[in-house]
DNA sequence: TCAAAAGTGTTGCTTGTACACCCATGT
DNA sequence: ACATGGGTGTACAAGCAACACTTTTGA
């Protein structure tokens, strides 16, 4: 346990780690998964590209998922829900600017085709990149591509486990669409018949009242994700 | 991104949080899953129990892991394979040592029935304690409770997503021994026939050449876990 | 009436559970 | 021989993929 010798001492016994907030915020271009990028304006990495995040603020943050919710407040100008743990990174040669840099990262979505969020404070420009061409190629500053990746991971892990990316979706929303976002994120296609029996087995959805959509064929049925009532699994 | 104004004083421009590594060590004590608490000689929470753990130090460690590794090794004198980041938890009310602290938490296995780690630098005593205990009643320091159910759930998901406990096995065990150890750990029953189906299929395990083990009655075939081949899933 | 997308039904495979049964061994 | 735990086979249900099919609409 700690080092309770000096109980005043202990907090500035020893220098601590540089520490960050990382978000990876995911969306689909052109049914493609893509991430949030930021320019950087000043060194260290001037002029690439790199995850948008902020320090660690203690005299402002009551909790990780507060300082989280901030960053992207203050950086992207919007408010996320949802936003889920990623993971924590650490080490030496994490950031030039610091000793021993720490990140605790944070992914997000946001709805598919919906404009670039404004940049906020000291961003410099602000861009969606496919996932795809970071895995091979393109670098990011720090250790981002790594990030990018695990966040990538985590995301097709959660809907192959049939967790609905909502937040890719408008509130209301066809099945189809629904089917090819979740083609979008695993890269695959799926089965027409078998996506909507999963659907409807789970009482995942429920219709929205009377509403439709057209084209020139037959409309869709809109539907809305359901409440969970208090389920445990 | 970040505050690259002043590039010299990034690090030291904002006070930083009190970060520690903790350890859920979790092993079987009569067929019960348990955590390793080590008792607090000193203020905070003094007498009370807690999970080990320390500082992270910027001097010493290369990374999390190693940090992990590192703290394992002075409070618990031994080495831990599988060392899995569990999450990261921070707020100004964890640690009445500092304004705030953040914690990297880690789980790991130990030998079921093995003896308690011996108490290494600043541990009063050690402990097994059941996780069933913890649940209901008795309290821990800081927020270590919480920690435990969480990795205590994330133990189960482990096992039920069949990535087997191996770590609270010898190198070499039974069918029944590895059946009777998910068993604990899930606490619930499994269907023998199944549970070896599901093995087999899987080419999990291999039989360990000619080796036995006897009680009164048929012997049974000792197994290994089988060498994973650069498989994805 | 035709194209296009919505929506349904049928089959078969795979996985897992329940349960019954045989096998080997020391006493 | 028999009790005890090791080990196996069969039957059934759930979940999912593949694929064929019907329905509804605007042009």
């Amino acid at each position: 346990m700690a080092d309770a010798a000096s109980p005043k001492t202990d907090s500035s016994k020893y220098p601590m780690p540089f520490t960050r907030i990382e978000v990876v915020l995911m969306t689909l271009v052109d049914g493609n998964l893509a991430v949030l990028l930021a320019r950087r304006a000043q060194a260290p990495y001037a002029g690439k590209w790199a995850l948008p995040g902020g320090v660690l603020r203690i005299d402002l943050d009551g909790s990780l998922e507060e300082a989280a919710a901030r960053v992207v407040r203050e950086r992207l100008a919007t408010d996320l829900p949802d936003l889920k743990q990623l993971c924590a990174v650490g080490g030496p040669t994490r950031d030039p600017r610091a000793p021993w840099g720490l990140s605790i990262v944070y992914r997000a979505l946001s709805l598919s085709g919906s404009t670039l969020p404004t940049a906020g404070k000291r961003i410099e420009e602000l861009r969606w990149a496919p996932v795809e061409s970071l895995a091979k190629g393109i670098s990011l500053a720090f250790d981002h591509n790594t990030l990018v990746a695990r966040a990538t991971d985590a995301m097709r892990e959660d809907v192959e486990e049939h967790d609905l990316p909502y937040g890719l979706l408008p509130a209301h929303f066809t099945l189809t669409e629904l089917q090819q976002t979740c083609e979008a994120v695993l890269g695959h296609a799926l089965d027409k018949s078998s996506f909507r029996r999963r659907l409807n087995d789970r009482d995942l959805l429920e219709p929205v009242d009377g509403e439709k959509r057209g084209g020139a064929f037959r409309p869709a049925q809109l539907y809305q994700r359901r409440a969970r009532l208090r389920s445990l699994r």
